[in-house]
RNA sequence: GGCGCCUUGGCGGAGUGGUUACGCAGCGGUCUGCAAAACCGCGUACACCGGUUCGAACCCGGUAGGUGCCUCCA
């Protein structure tokens, strides 16, 4: 399967270090506020990358970092962590911050039917390790302690801005929050920062650093330790949003590989972002939807999610509600659809029930084809959308009840859309009524027909007649 | 100031040299006792100006507008 490699900016075969077995590491949220809808579009495509590389017949080992310390409101590497002043604001402790935040995260992440990583990883649980990596950059000469923390020279990195593709020399230094005169070259970052001696901190550590000042960690240095930990020191696919490839994902490799020596990852792979109302969204703006507002408005997580798939996440795509309607009006019309893997019809002739056989396989392959090629959801929707209108024209018989499961079925692995899920046995009221419906149409009562057929819609069940003179239900 | 990206019909969104993408919404019609979230059809889209080409939405150059990063951010 190819992906877009924004270490090599080109799409790449990926092939895995470990044959039909992949480690992938996505950067995970700061769990010091509420997730917001951009984040979602972030965490759903990796899922999607997952399941793509699962699909195709891979283990895949994910790894998925909960930053529960150390990421300061500025990456100049001053200013407050994120973590201490949500606390402050909050009342509570750092860690009951980073308690709540990390529940309600995992909560969403089950509503929108992403999978959970087989490691989900604090970096509160892994500063030993990253006190390590830092003792092996200190004894390898990379690093240098000034009066706030432990340094990292980027100077001797070589190609340390490659991976962002900048010029640090034309950079505007002037535009950073405030300029560290200690520090040896301004894209020099901290691995270790030492408590600060006039306020005291919820979260600190002892280290072998500070001569006896208790610190904490640097936010950089956390991903590395933890993926290098559970994935080793190389591994092949890392994530996260577009926003991290000139700062975190630059210094990740800088430190990383200054340590090992070795090439840290093998590909890479950004989310680009998502407009609301055709600017960013960001915490000043003011403009971050959480998915349960989204819900509260009646739109389900799994319209949400298809709402999501429905861009590439290379693009930079546009949040609007006009378009969540349209993905819930799509997914509604699957879900009618899906439903007659319930009610089987005679086929209308042999010929046509092999057709429809065959339109399933074919389109089960043409989406693992788009899947392949970049994860190209939006192709994926449409081949979708064509196939089911097959199956719409020529309704389910006995014999294409198991293909069609099946391409439901596939459908929910690499989607994450189960169509399948609701499916149950139709309740015995509903049965009834239906029977009852179909009665009193043959004698043609018209007048009872369309009462019950309005009693059924209570219930929240629509009917169709075809042609052929049975009938079918399915969810409203 | 440096480095990028984008501009497709009402909305979302593929495609990237030569056939209708597709979905949602809209309009017209069909089927039906009626209805349908059913079926059929419709809009003749690719920012603008030049160039290359037999032929460009797709390649090249320019213009305009928008936007991202360089500063925390998914």
């Amino acid at each position: 399967m190819k992906l877009f490699n924004t270490l090599t900016r080109s799409t790449d075969e990926l092939k895995p270090i470990a044959t039909n077995s992949f480690g992938v590491y996505t950067c995970g949220p700061t769990v010091y506020d509420y997730a917001h809808i951009g984040h979602w579009y972030n965490y759903v495509r990796m899922d999607t990358l997952v399941r793509a590389l699962q699909s195709a017949g891979n283990t895949v080992n994910w790894v998925m970092n909960i930053t529960d310390v150390g990421h300061l409101v500025s990456d100049a590497d001053d200013g407050e962590d994120k973590l201490e002043k949500g606390a402050k604001r909050e009342g509570k402790t750092a860690w009951e911050v980073a308690e709540f935040y990390t529940q309600d995260f995992l909560e969403a992440m089950e509503l929108l039917n992403i999978q959970k990583p087989d490691h989900v990883v604090k970096a509160t649980d892994h500063i030993a390790e990253q006190i390590e990596l830092i003792q092996r950059l200190e004894a390898k000469g990379y690093t240098y302690i000034i009066d706030d923390g432990v340094y990292f020279d980027t100077s001797k990195f070589e190609g340390y801005s490659a991976f962002a593709g900048l010029d640090l020399d034309e950079q505007q230094a002037g535009a950073r929050v405030s300029i560290n005169d200690q520090k040896r070259n301004q894209a020099d970052f901290a691995v270790w920062k030492f408590s600060p001696t006039d306020s005291q901190r919820d979260m600190e550590w002892d280290n072998p650093f500070g001569n006896g000042r208790k610190g904490f960690p640097g936010w950089h240095i956390e991903c590395s330790a933890m993926s290098m930990k559970y994935l080793g020191e190389s591994f092949d696919i890392h994530t996260g949003g577009i926003d991290h490839i000139p700062v975190h994902h630059t210094n990740e490799i800088a430190q990383s590989e200054a340590a090992t020596g070795k090439r840290f990852a093998n590909y890479w792979m950004h989310s680009n972002h998502v407009t609301v109302n055709g600017e960013k969204i960001s915490k000043s703006l003011g403009n971050g939807i959480r998915l349960q507002e989204i819900i509260a408005k009646g739109i389900s997580a799994e319209a949400v999610r298809l709402n999501i798939l429905e861009s590439h996440y290379r693009s930079q795509s546009k949040f609007s509600w006009d378009s969540l309607e349209a993905a819930k009006n799509r997914l509604q019309h699957w879900q009618q659809v899906a439903v007659l893997v319930k009610q089987p019809q005679a086929a209308s002739s042999a010929d046509n029930d092999a057709m429809l056989v065959q339109e399933l396989a074919a389109a089960t392959s043409d989406i693992a084809a788009a899947l392949n090629d970049d994860l190209n959801t939006p192709v994926i929707l449409s081949r979708v959308d064509q196939a089911l209108s097959v199956v719409e024209k020529q309704l389910i018989s006995a014999t294409s009840v198991q293909p069609f499961t099946k391409f439901l079925s596939y459908l929910e692995a690499v989607l994450g859309i189960n169509l399948l899920l609701n499916l149950t046995e139709l309740p015995q009221q509903v049965a009834t009524l239906l029977e009852a419906r179909s009665t009193v149409r043959s004698a043609k009562d018209w007048a009872e027909s369309d009462s019950l057929r309005d009693q059924l819609a209570e219930l929240g069940y629509g009917v169709k007649d075809l042609p052929n003179g049975t009938t079918i239900w399915f969810k409203l």
